[in-house]
DNA sequence: GTCATGTCGATCCATCTGGATCAATCTTTC
DNA sequence: GAAAGATTGATCCAGATGGATCGACATGAC
């Protein structure tokens, strides 16, 4: 095992009970610290604003609620984070045809090019966090996380007792 | 694939070029909603105040510099933390003999108990959110994900241009 | 049409967060 | 032992967070 590149306290850890919880909590913690602080640092927003753009430009014409289905936070964080992508004109919304509640997202040019720039040093840091794995393990990787999200109790647990708010 | 359960936006954003950091932000972003407000509902405190006292009942005498290698968060977070469980008697600390500026922690029985029933719920929190794994499937997970960990950008990006603070 | 109920997104407010700074202590150098 | 520098942990403060609430609009029952 690579526990030896890991200090002796958290190798410790990492061979408990809690060890699934404590590693991935870990490693999310630790490049959430990193790439947070770039993200607010370099383009003065919170990260959930430039997720929230990428959902935009990915999705044109994408409602705010539909965004918390992408990136699950709660509705007030969004919908500051819209306004913000509004107030900074990255974002411009064209009212629903349908429903006179609903605000229709669309990325400006603006946007579309500082997300290209934001988008771009992201898969470099993609690359950077997994480079301890090969292509193989990757694809590993990703097809077991990806089993983990699809279950059905990742955001609704039973034995906490969560109901959903928001 | 088990892209069925997801809905369509969020296949078609796993299938993309983030897909894996959109993937691990997805899983832990949802579960972190899920058992933070568990936590703090349940035991008022922020989740942080229960992860150190994990560390300090899993290491009597740890130093809170030493939690922060455990626990990847501003040192300031971790100050706060163990002032709230010191006031609430979960905690208490002696002098080191060493060094007049350090904290050696214990946990105190009290500390003990909750904390107990806090890693009970975590355990049964952690085996629902495995559960769509085998325990080979787990096994294998938690493996390749150590690696991750082990890697030495994790905490220290270079392409993110990031040095430590705190 | 009216009223009750439900949903969308904005705002309020108490709390949390983290970068910066501070005081206290330790170490090094002379 | 005095001065300079480093380290530990507490505190300050501006800004972010999230639960609760609100107003606007939509839907359904009668």
């Amino acid at each position: 095992m690579s526990y030896m590149a890991l200090n002796e306290k958290l190798a410790t850890v990492f061979a408990g009970d809690l060890r699934e919880l404590m590693l991935i909590s870990y490693i999310v913690l630790g490049n959430n610290a990193v790439t947070n602080r770039f993200i607010e640092r370099g383009y003065e927003m919170p990260v959930h604003a430039w997720s929230s753009l990428y959902a935009i430009d990915r999705f044109p014409g994408i409602r705010a609620k539909e965004i918390r289905t992408i990136f699950p936070r709660p509705q007030n964080t969004i919908s500051r984070a819209i306004g913000l992508l509004e107030k900074r004109g990255y974002v411009r919304q064209g009212a629903s045809e349908s429903d006179g509640r609903e605000k229709r997202l669309f990325a400006t040019s603006e946007g579309q090019r500082i997300l290209a720039e934001m988008t771009a040093m992201s898969l470099r840091r993609q690359a950077e966090l997994f480079a301890p794995l090969t292509a193989e393990e990757r694809d590993r990787f990703f097809g077991l996380a990806l089993k983990i999200a699809a279950g059905q109790n990742l955001l609704h647990s039973v034995v906490l007792g969560s109901d959903d708010a928001g």
